[in-house]
RNA sequence: GGGCGCGUAGCUCAGUGGGAGAGCACUACGUUGACAUCGUAGGGGUCGCUGGUUCAAUCCCAGCCGCGCCCA
């Protein structure tokens, strides 16, 4: 077959993923004796589409399984989705909606059934996108963190902490969604700065109701569930008021004044309010002060019984209102200052977050931490940059009692029954809590289900088998490397540290690549509401998914975000193109088969010349992905291609091509056969289908599709350092003359003749070999040594030789003079910065000797060059 | 307030203790038998500012200015 005049993504890109899936290409456990390769990747969310960031996550993941399984590892990418408590059971709250229904009257069982129709019937949307994406993912071991495995895994873990107290229930504060009624972690609360306002309120003491404290708030609702006031234990200001008592205008209640730490001189009146059921900090001076909890809010945050009548049944936002509006009849308001503040709110819900006291399940983060935190102390789990493990330490250092019940229908139920007196049995089923409980005791599960993430922390062996001791286990974890954006550094990647460690004894990889944020041209982060989001599946059927692949890759520089712009695809689909076309014209020279070749055995000089840049090219890339350096692989593989290969090797190797020397034309074919297999398989990993493409489009009998064959291996390759000489000197030459040509004006297709002069024996002996090169490639003809005055005409130095174009009539000769000076003008101000140099007698005293040496030779370089060129110019006038 | 990072060509960004780079954009020329999604050539930068270390600083250190992100 021969290939298509213009290269068509769209065409071939199912047809060679179809081929792939069908084929088993992507599946594990084929390889016996090898060596295992295992990434686990960041789990979708069942509700989710594929967004930019995804696109660049999996083109890494891809890049690094493809990499490996072609340097023979028996790899294996676990894919799967994530259940997504809360934002699923969002989304099917709102299909609820549209049918007007609500949640609570179809009742728990009917609600999660469903939920599973939706999850059947809609979700995983985004695996066919990461197919479209090229993304060899194993998919016949699919998972999904409610199977029926991580059913059994969740509780066995569920118990198992709790049996060792790692897993308590505790009544604290927790950050309470009062939308979703359901609490959240610390994780899922975003902190923003709004507009507020500091209110200055006015207390009276109890002994003296002339006499007020003034404390400052953000929140004067919450007064109503004050329950003391505190100064600063070394403020001179309250002093002698610490130990009375204050009479509340509001509750009546008598709270005390007192000494704590926590009130700061400088905020406000230096005097603050203490609620120890409605603020964090609060909540500590509480605990430190004995002091009563007063829960003045219900779920939905609306003003309790334990409040006074007048603002029972209110929201808290009226509530704000009425308090504020109560105290300014009273008089006792003091002043109002607008002022910004931070605020809690739900990532998902979009509401303000009330720190609530209930009843939660909490994992003992703390305890868990310390393997999680030496490890990488140790660096069993490295991670990369290494500037993220800065980061980690610090969050992993100060972690907190992770909350991890939440009031939700959707997930994994907590496995916890309670009898009627309270007493709780925490068992994996119901039976064996009937068991603990006695004959006869009733039983009723807890309500709650887990966080989420509780599930996706044992990623990486409740995938493969666990609790049961499999042979997959054995085989695949620890698995390699995981490959993550920083924002879920310790949502995820942390998690299933903790949980690796203290359930496997193990880290779950041994490297953890975090990447930057796909942003905006602009810079900007992506957001529906901004209406910048770049869809990925656009820019796919647009410009294909290799190109998108590649600009992906060739952006991701470690520890920087990506400003993707459309104009760099194109550049890249562009590249494809120009692939595309070089094979063509291999194709069309018969240089479609590299079988039986050696390179080693190459004898003509551009074969050898090529044959040392791939060894170059391959060592590159390989080592450049040995080091997650993903821009410097793309990097090398595109210059190699597109500078190299077609730039020079394809222009070099026309006339052997199309000319008459048998021997030479099939080496030349050969050679570059080989080349173009090298660079397919040296690409494959970030543009694997138009490399498939070619790779099987030559009509030639291949041992395997591209995507299992063998990745290049560089140390067996020659490197030929004397032709890479040869060919470079070549390059100058024709680099040289192209240039002057243009700046006087030579029409540029104009074949000029030309002499040299000055060449010493090696100059000589390459001009003899690379003649008819010289002159096609600069188009010049008859060239020849000496015989020149070099009057009226270009000169060109390279090395020690001039090369002269003798143009009387045809070249502008000011232009050439101007070329000439500019020249000189180079050259004295390099000569200038050398000699300053060298006579700087600590920089000779102390600088290395080569580097000594080498200031000099190019000192001589620069003066001699300055006296050829005086010498022309000097001709010409 | 604490932490991390960034400031290099018009734009987006690499990079290095000793000769400033790429892609895109721009300019000129060009249809040479793979490719105009192309070829050849070219213009363009006080490497944020100020000090310090060094024989030598865009690179190392300190301070400052500007910007971003995370945490409180």
């Amino acid at each position: 077959m021969s290939l298509d005049k213009t290269y068509d993504p769209s065409g071939i890109e199912g047809k060679w993923y179809k081929h792939w899936e069908s084929s088993g290409a992507f599946r594990c456990g084929q390889r016996k004796g090898a060596e295992p390769y295992t990434i686990v990747i960041p789990l979708p969310n069942v509700t989710g589409s594929l967004h930019i960031g995804h696109a660049l996550n999996n083109t890494i993941q891809d890049a690094l399984i493809r990499f490996e399984r072609l340097r023979g590892k028996d790899a294996l990418w676990q894919v799967g989705l994530d259940h997504a408590g809360i934002a699923t059971q969002m989304v099917v709250e709102r299909q609820l909606d549209e049918e007007g229904v609500k949640r609570r009257d179809l009742g728990r069982e009917k609600f999660v059934e469903r939920v599973w129709r939706w999850k059947d019937q809609s979700g995983g949307l985004i695996f066919n996108q990461l197919r479209r994406l090229g993304a060899s993912c194993d998919w016949s071991r699919e998972r999904f963190t409610m199977d029926q495995g991580f059913v059994k895994a969740v509780r066995k873990k569920f118990v198992d902490l709790y049996n060792e107290g790692l897993i308590y229930k505790d009544k604290r504060l927790v950050n309470w969604d009062p939308k979703l009624l359901t609490a959240i972690s610390d994780l899922e609360v975003e902190q923003r700065e709004i507009d507020g306002f500091y209110w200055h309120l006015k207390y009276p003491l109890k002994d003296n109701p002339k006499k007020f404290i003034v404390v400052a708030t953000t929140r004067p609702e919450t007064m109503l569930g004050d329950a003391a006031v505190a100064v600063h234990p070394k403020d001179p200001r309250y002093k002698k008021l610490v130990g009375k008592m204050v009479a509340h205008p509001l509750t009546g209640r008598e709270i005390p004044i007192i000494a704590d730490q926590w009130a700061d001189p400088e905020q406000g009146s230096g005097a603050v309010k203490i609620t120890p059921a409605h603020d964090f900090n609060d909540f500590n001076v509480g605990k430190r002060h004995d002091l009563p909890m007063i829960n003045i809010l219900d779920q939905h945050g609306v003003i309790n019984q334990n409040a006074p009548k007048a603002y029972q049944g209110l929201d808290r936002f009226e509530a704000r209102k009425k308090v504020v509006a109560d105290l300014e009849a009273l008089g006792l308001v003091d002043k109002i200052e607008p002022k910004k503040i931070m605020a809690p709110f739900g990532d998902r819900s979009n509401v303000l977050i009330e720190p609530w006291l209930t009843d939660q399940w909490y994992v003992d983060a703390k305890t868990l931490a310390q393997p999680a935190i030496k490890a990488v102390e140790d660096g069993r789990t490295k991670i990369v940059p290494k500037t993220w493990e800065k980061t980690y330490f610090e969050w992993m250092r100060n972690i907190q009692p992770w909350c991890i019940s939440r009031q939700l229908w959707w997930g994994h139920r907590i496995p916890a029954w309670y009898a009627e007196d309270g007493t709780c049995f925490v068992a994996e089923t119901e039976k064996e809590a009937q068991a603990l409980a006695g004959k006869g005791v009733r039983l009723t599960r807890d309500e709650d289900v887990l966080d989420t993430w509780f599930s996706s922390a044992m990623w990486p062996f409740a995938t493969l088998g666990w609790p049961g001791e499999t042979a997959d286990l054995k085989r695949y974890y620890p698995g390699s490397v995981l490959v993550t954006g920083f924002d879920i550094l310790f949502f995820w990647v942390a998690r299933m540290m903790m949980d690796g460690l203290h359930i496997m004894k193990e880290v779950p990889f041994h490297t953890v690549y975090l990447h930057g944020l796909v942003r905006d041209e602009k810079g900007a982060k992506m957001s529906k509401a901004k209406g910048n989001v770049i869809n990925p599946l656009e820019f796919i059927d647009k410009y294909g998914a290799d190109a998108l692949r590649f600009t992906l890759a060739v952006m991701e520089t470690q520890g920087r975000d990506i400003k993707l712009s459309e104009s760099r695809v194109q550049g890249y689909r562009n590249f494809a193109t120009k692939l595309w076309n070089a094979a063509r014209f291999c194709e069309m020279n018969g240089a479609v088969d590299a079988a039986g070749f050696d390179p080693a055995g190459a004898k003509n000089t551009v074969n050898q010349w090529i044959i040392g840049e791939t060894k170059r090219c391959a060592e590159k890339v390989t080592k450049s992905l040995e080091a997650y350096r993903f821009n410097e692989a793309t990097g090398a593989i595109y210059r190699f291609t597109w500078g190299t290969f077609c730039d020079w090797y394809l222009e070099l190797s026309k006339p052997v091509l199309m000319g008459d020397d048998q021997a030479a034309k099939a080496e030349t074919q050969k050679t570059a056969a080989w080349v173009l297999d090298n660079i397919l398989t040296l690409l494959h990993p970030f543009m694997p289908f138009i490399t498939e493409e070619l790779w099987q489009a030559f009509g030639v009998k291949r041992k395997a599709d591209l995507i299992l064959s063998a990745w290049p291996d560089a140390a067996a390759m020659p490197s030929y350092e004397a032709a890479g000489a040869d060919i470079n000197w070549l390059i100058d030459v024709v680099t040289g003359i192209r240039s002057s040509r243009a700046e006087v004006n030579v029409p540029a297709g104009a074949r000029v003749p030309a002499y040299v002069t000055g060449a010493n024996q090696g100059t000589a002996a390459r001009l003899k070999a690379y003649r008819p090169l010289i002159e096609r490639l600069a188009r010049v003809e008859g060239l020849k040594v000496g015989g020149h005055s070099g009057e009226k005409a270009i000169q060109i130095l390279v090395g020690e030789a001039t090369f002269i174009l003798p143009l009387e009539g045809v070249i502008d000769i000011a232009a050439e003079q101007a070329r000439l000076e500019k020249a000189i003008a180079t050259a004295l101000r390099e000569i200038k910065a050398l000699e300053g140099r060298l006579k700087n007698k600590g920089f000779t005293a102390k600088a290395p000797e080569a580097v000594v040496l080498e200031t000099k030779e190019r000192l001589d370089a620069e003066l001699a060059a300055k006296e050829k060129l005086e010498a022309a110019l000097t001709r010409l006038s």
